[in-house]
RNA sequence: CGCGGGGUGGAGCAGUCUGGUAGCUCGUCGGGCUCAUAACCCGAAGGUCAGUGGUUCAAAUCCACUCCCCGCAA
């Protein structure tokens, strides 16, 4: 058996750790995560996904705020003996003493095709540049941010349409064979990383909610790829009558551009058309404040919206 | 006790401040027009106004409490 200890805390990670810990050839002696954090109305302190799946998998799982700094976990983990420590969107970087812990080696899991998209928001950052493929790389962990040597990858291809939460789905379902894969790969010595090239070295930023403004003076293009690319966080948004207008879900359109960006061109059972600075817009889902997410033909019945109606003040 | 918004026929809203017959747009159903229609015209069904208690001649509306949903900030 290959004993791990596991890295790992949003629920991206979670099938990852449920395939290694009831996998046979594979142990996992301990999870290690994030601290319970505020989180959401009311400023409950909440668990992270991975540790709850700790929990009930019974698997042991320590805490902490800063692994790099915290000596007497590291003591813990040594003493465990791994031979892989895997981290898969732990969200805190590992010191070199903590990377020596595994006897064979420490292994990330990182949601693109390196070296493109490192960094902390590979998944949202592909969809927003409107790319066409990412995929999933497996990694030699190394001090410097996501540099290591690459184990394996596989692409992914990005539909027109498709979310930022689909794609993490997807990678959430295609990650745990990958790893199972790599890790036998080093384990058996069948499996040679290879270097990173030098070229095409692109760093993933997170989203901040300033991202979520949408400009209409920009492309159509640009606005869907920026709506479909942080449907949960930040969210796409707008205003209409002084009133926040988040934006769900959009679909390029056909019609012609006529009128002013950001003015309505029709209002129609499949949604509201919008004139951009390049092309049509056509917004199919929407969530107002203090409301739910609702058909944008919905929203603008309610509001009496038609023709004319513009969305940016 | 972090701050705030909301719950009204199937959907989205108005009405609440200033109590007095339940309203709008859409959908549904029936009929009409049309070569035809998601268009247009006529008609109909469909609501314990989130819940409980209170004030009142009278409560969607005022007061108290409860439940549910959402935004912001972290």
């Amino acid at each position: 058996m290959i004993k791990i200890i596991f890295m790992g805390t949003p629920d991206i990670a979670v099938k990852s750790l449920e395939e290694l810990n009831k996998n046979q050839d594979f142990e996992v002696l301990a999870v290690v995560t994030q601290p319970d954090r505020p989180k959401g109305r009311g400023n409950k302190l909440t668990p992270p996904p991975i540790k709850v799946c700790a929990a009930e998998n019974n698997i042991e799982c320590f805490q902490t705020e800063k692994i790099s700094k915290d000596t007497n976990l590291i003591a813990k983990l040594k003493s465990l003996n791994p031979d892989f420590i895997v981290t898969f969107a732990f969200g805190q970087i590992l010191s070199q003493e903590v990377i020596d812990i595994a006897k064979f080696a420490t292994v990330n899991l990182h949601a693109s095709l390196l070296p493109k998209y490192r960094g902390a928001n590979p998944i949202q950052r592909c969809i927003y540049n409107g790319d066409c493929k990412t995929g999933i790389t497996t990694m030699l962990t190394v001090l410097e941010l996501d540099a290591g040597d690459i184990c394996e990858t596989k692409e992914i291809t990005i539909p027109e349409n498709m979310t930022n939460i689909e794609l993490k789905n997807q990678i959430s379902d295609l990650s745990p064979s990958l790893l199972c894969s790599t890790l036998k790969g080093l384990y058996n010595k069948t499996l040679c990383p290879r270097k990173q090239g030098d070229e095409g070295i692109t760093i993933a930023k997170k989203f901040i909610k300033q991202d979520g403004l949408i400009d209409w003076n920009n492309s159509a293009v640009n606005i869907h790829n920026q709506v479909r690319s942080m449907v949960d966080f930040p969210t796409a948004y707008s205003f209409i009558n002084g009133k926040m207008l988040k934006i769900i879900e959009t679909r390029m359109s056909k019609s012609k551009s006529n009128g002013s960006c950001g003015e309505i061109i029709s209002v129609t059972k499949e949604g509201i058309e919008i004139n951009t600075g390049e092309g049509v817009i056509l917004i199919t889902k929407v969530k107002p404040e203090s409301k739910g997410i609702m058909n944008a033909f919905d929203f603008a019945n309610g509001l009496r919206l038609k023709q004319g109606n513009k969305l940016g003040e």
